[in-house]
DNA sequence: TAACCAATGTAACCTAGGTTACTGCAAAAT
DNA sequence: ATTTTGCAGTAACCTAGGTTACATTGGTTA
């Protein structure tokens, strides 16, 4: 658990600051697509992530889902920050897009550590920081873009945080992602087949060039 | 000025907190329509609202632009405060809704507080929790919500931080705010009227009932 | 008063993308 | 081998809302 842990956070955090991680961090491995946190729940305990990728998703009225952004190696969930220091509902559900592996931080080391080590606070604020980029980011792609440009973007964004440009999907779950219906994204993709730049076959997408 | 900061703040920072705030703060009136922040502009200071509200606005390629959320009294730019920390360009335009006042806090001080004060960090993790939920709320306009829904949300917001049920804008600026064409708007306050929920004259909205 | 200008009303039109319905297929289950 | 099930392809259709164009109206300025 430490190596992880130094080459994750070690150029970020003081030596202090890591042996306090290990010693009150436990380490859990979670298989792709288990649910980290749900709507309306209350959370105890802040995560740190170390290998994978997990997908933050936003609901809504009737269930249908949005991809607000994924996070990765390196990051936290500001959400689940505040959640826990404040007590309040998790407004978001998060769910491990590959397996991936974390270190869960107690509530109370979180709020000691803010006053005690000031990386552990350069850490905090910036990942609020990186976290409202990437709402920003997500926001303007809703706003700003046409349905085509933002399956270009999930699609490259897919392909980098999957480290393989063999995406396996249907049709149904990318629209799920967007905001869509299934036949809008399966006529959008066979338009980008038809230029060449992805191939299509059942539960395959390759991606040639975007 | 001490009068205002606890009228506003003093159930919230210790007494000491407060003393620090009078000490090394600076009071600012500023007017309806003052640019407060600029997209691209570094920022060395950050704004504790007092009276007023300020808009908060993203802006597409082109120039156009988004209303994300207003500020007020008691809040603050969770935004400004991570571009101060970690010496980031804004992401955002801010402008002063109504005439406002605020105290501005060099950036030097807000580090050392987090470190000492407690209510100063449940303050800040405050912020960005209200901040981000702000955002969520407005991508959930964007993303779920029909633009007639949207407009009745952006009206009663209106008549909330003005608090006024007479709306003094032109058609045009709503459309602005809402990301869409001047005819688009006409036409959806042209049907409210038909419902009787509100009555139109030219420069003014009088609200009814929404 | 006449000329002007910004705000609004409205019609006609267009397009992205949402909806429904049905097809053919591949893989899994029996 | 046959049935079942889920995925993908495609056509036909519909609607929200974006676009263009022009008329009207009220306030402002010459």
């Amino acid at each position: 658990m430490i190596n992880d842990l130094k080459k994750s956070y070690g150029h970020l955090f003081e030596d202090a600051l890591l042996d306090e991680i290990v010693e009150v961090g436990t380490y859990k491995e979670i298989p792709e697509g288990f649910k980290m946190m749900e709507i309306g729940e209350y959370v105890k305990s802040m995560p740190l992530l170390i290998s994978g990728a997990i997908k933050v998703l936003r609901e809504d009225s009737e269930g249908d889902e949005l991809l607000l952004y994924y996070l990765e190696r390196g990051e936290t969930c500001s959400l689940t920050m505040t959640c826990c220091l404040g007590q309040k509902k998790s407004e978001i559900r998060a769910i491990a897009e590959t397996d991936a592996t974390l270190i869960m931080i107690p509530v109370a080391k979180m709020e000691e550590w803010t006053a005690k080590y000031k990386s552990w606070r350069n850490f905090v604020f910036e990942s609020y920081h990186n976290r409202i980029n990437e709402l920003l980011t997500t926001l303007d792609s809703i706003a700003f873009y046409q349905m085509d440009e933002r399956l270009v973007k999930y699609l490259k964004e897919k392909v980098r945080v999957n480290d393989s440009n063999i995406i396996k999907s249907t049709h149904q779950e990318i629209a799920y992602d967007l905001y869509t219906s299934r036949v809008v994204i399966s006529r959008l993709l066979k338009k980008l087949e038809q230029l060449g730049k992805i191939e299509l076959n059942r539960n395959v997408i390759k991606i040639i060039s975007l």
